[in-house]
DNA sequence: GAGCTTGTTCGACGAAAGTCGAACAAGCGT
DNA sequence: ACGCTTGTTCGACTTTCGTCGAACAAGCTC
């Protein structure tokens, strides 16, 4: 199967804002910042797993993950280092900010 | 008429990342970065007045923007030293991205 | 006050997003 | 092969969002 990862600098900054603009998301990434790879189910946060799903898939297709396929697990890291180099400090200013309920 | 402002560490970050997730709010921000305070109806980007004034209803709100009553007119500017001390390099990274269209 | 300008508010509408359960696909173990 | 685990995809449903025209409110000028 073919997942589909952009390049961060041909999604659009509204894209990758919406991305983020989300308490379930935002989780994941948080948690996803804390380095190293997460297989999918790593993230519980009160939804189902086909909301989690998709919303690991908005993530990947605005160019915030990368997603290596092994086995019947999925692992998915941040892309931070090419997040970090077209937008500075964005991540980090978005993740300084309270979580607003646990997020882990 | 009470204008409704709330502190920017009121308003959740996923709202803020929420309000800068729309192009035309993108673009009105863009021109407010310019610095100074600029009339509602400085801002056409193709929608009627009524959408243009829900969308700095939603940057208001969202904490980016303040406005100041003046006759018939309101002017709006960017809340930007409180922006950049509570989430510092999130404006600038974001309006380093580029711009989709026309935002002038 | 009449008329004009500026901007908000009120439904309404269609599009998009978040959520779920169920079905499906693919790999691993025994 | 069978069952189990992991994760995706498919409707369906609900809520939210962006958009508009029309009506309204407030202030200015004559």
């Amino acid at each position: 199967m073919e997942l589909h990862e952009p390049e961060l600098r041909d999604v659009p900054v509204t894209a990758v804002l919406a991305a983020l603009a989300d308490d379930v998301r935002l989780g994941i990434v948080r948690t996803l910042a804390e380095g190293g790879e997460y297989a999918c189910g790593t993230f519980e946060f009160g939804v189902s797993k086909a909301t989690r799903s998709h919303h690991l898939k908005v993530l990947r297709e605005a160019g915030l993950t990368r997603t290596r396929v092994a086995g019947t697990s999925r692992f998915v890291r941040l892309r931070r280092e090419e997040l970090d180099r077209l937008y500075p400090g964005l991540l980090d200013a978005v993740l300084a900010a309270p979580a607003p309920a646990s997020a882990g």
